[in-house]
DNA sequence: CTGAAAGCGCTTACAG
DNA sequence: CTGAAAGCGCTTACAG
């Protein structure tokens, strides 16, 4: 176990002081080109390897950025980490990523280890239920935290949200499927109580009230399994049903697998739309019609964001919806 | 911006001195209940954040460990990778995670990153075609680094290789669907020339061959989009063909999606095995038959595997397979 | 443009 | 069981 080589090192090597040495790794102007060279090729020669820890411990900034996700496993936020990741990559800074599992005491156990490994700042798209407190370590590390896709911390002005406008695009798929005529139409999944179900039914609520029609509403857990399940619920209890919006696209697909094992077929007399567009609607047979939330555009717009705040020192705008919009696929039409 | 309190601010708060607050903060048992106590509650009342750069500095550990992945997105990988943070945060550990996206470029900058960061070890599972020295500088590190699920680098007594064996499994498959009374099987899936499509492949090749039987091979992309395009290519070629095997589930799931579009159905006229048994298999419909790999177990394993070398100092074995066992389902009986 | 010096917040022998 | 001291590898004013 050799001892790595330092600056001091490199310095010797390179007949400069260490401080020439630290300006050269922070890319200062204020080295002339030819000791700049002198220093990098010493590094070359010696191997050496930045120590962010003792850079950071002086400078407390290492380049991490902490990314807490309620569920890393549903292909919506895997997206959404995954080209956050590779976009700050691009720009210098590593991801510290934990998955809260919908788990409130996971969430508090990450937030507070992330604080402890001195992340230069947090995005989370946090889990509900947790307790109102859950954000105070944060706020007393006065770190700066963007709250993502969900907002569970009223105090948008001191932890910004960025969100999609999920009401319209649940009106804009209602109305699609009023367009299409069909009048007996369901919102199927997304738990009870929480606030993202409530956006994401509320453009159905109210233009189905607008349309004189009976809103018929069907909640559970966020997945495909779900979906699966509830075709045969919504069906033995509304036989009826002709148009169908899910909260997300793994419970319209799973709802699709349901229907297809009850014999039934997605289409002109049983209309469905999901919530997401994830690649896989369009790889569906038939391909499922969804609300398109561009997720990976909302990923390099966070990363912008952030960036911003931590050059310029200002705190974005408390609150930014990006738009939606509906793709109108064979499951809806024909 | 106010101070963070430092163990200095507990020690005087305490009335001890900074060198037993350290011994607390490491569960020390050589420190005195009614001290420990004491200080834990000064830590308490100051709100005393542990800084793990620092303690990285002095002790060279902080707690970190590395995580690459070629291909985050793939619902395998994503459960691995989920699963392995989830088990190494549940032991106090922390995950800096990177995206490949199978580009050699990107896999070495993440992994200099990486070593900059100071991680403790690296799980990787590596990208095909990266060049040779790859993984010198976690050689000249002296990083504990796991191969999981590919091995790019021959130099498994250096850096263990863990994944499943996926040659039986393809053996099994094969062997189940002649079983079922299939004759015309083909292997769909996998990049010409990748060591992984070699393993997928062998066990097919071999039954086929001792059955006496012809194979016919689909390279492409491992992706649901490919497998949506494959149907069609296959059926052109080789309008006969009975049986299928993918190289991994979703080739299968894109493939069942491409069939149903060109109106043929899975079933007792073409049986379809795919390869990983992600979750979706069970809600597909007809239920997809798959090649049971565990990801769930192999991450805790890893998990365990990893903590057992950093902390009893010796190395895994240079290869280990889990085994895999087929799971028959609807797409390939009846 | 470059060098000497202090210090970031811990851990780690070493005394006592 | 507890304390005083050194040092991990950087960055950052401050001189020159």
């Amino acid at each position: 176990m050799k001892r790595r080589p330092t600056i001091m090192d490199v310095a010797a090597r390179a007949g400069v002081s260490k401080s020439t040495v630290s300006l050269v790794l922070q890319r200062s102007d204020q080295v002339k080109p030819a000791t700049r060279d002198a220093v990098k090729e010493a590094m070359a020669e010696l191997g050496y390897v930045y120590n962010r820890a003792a850079a950071q411990l002086r400078s407390s900034s290492a380049g991490l950025i902490g990314l807490v996700i309620n569920d890393l496993r549903n292909p919506f936020f895997t997206e959404f980490a995954t080209v956050l990741q590779m976009s700050l990559a691009d720009r210098g800074y590593s991801c510290v990523i934990g998955n809260s599992d919908e788990t409130p005491a996971l969430q508090a156990r990450l937030i507070a280890s992330m604080i402890e490994h001195g992340v230069t700042a947090l995005v989370i798209s946090p889990t509900y239920g947790a307790p109102d407190d859950a954000f105070d370590a944060l706020a007393r590390a006065e770190l700066p935290v963007l709250q993502v896709l969900r907002q569970t911390d009223a105090r948008t002005n001191l932890f910004p949200f960025s969100s999609f406008d999920y009401a319209s695009g649940s009106a804009e798929a209602a109305r699609h499927l009023i367009g299409q005529g069909a009048r007996r139409i369901a919102f199927v999944g997304g738990q009870a109580g929480w606030a993202i179900t409530e956006e994401r039914m509320s453009g159905y609520l109210s233009e189905m009230a607008a349309a004189g029609l009976e809103p018929r509403v069907f909640h559970g857990p966020s997945s495909r399994a779900f979906g699966v399940e509830a075709a045969g619920g919504l069906l033995t209890q509304y036989p009826d049903t002709d148009g169908i919006i899910c909260f997300n696209d793994l419970v319209a697909l799973g709802m699709m697998s349901g229907l297809a094992r009850l014999g039934r077929t997605v289409g002109p007399d049983l209309r469905l739309v999901g919530f997401d567009d994830i690649e896989e609607c369009e790889q569906a047979w038939p391909q499922l019609s969804s609300v398109s939330c561009d997720i990976s555009g909302f990923a390099t717009e966070t990363t912008a964001r952030l960036l911003r705040w931590l050059d310029t020192g200002t705190r974005p705008e408390a609150e930014t919806r990006m738009p939606v919009n509906l793709i109108a696929r064979g499951s809806s039409l024909g």
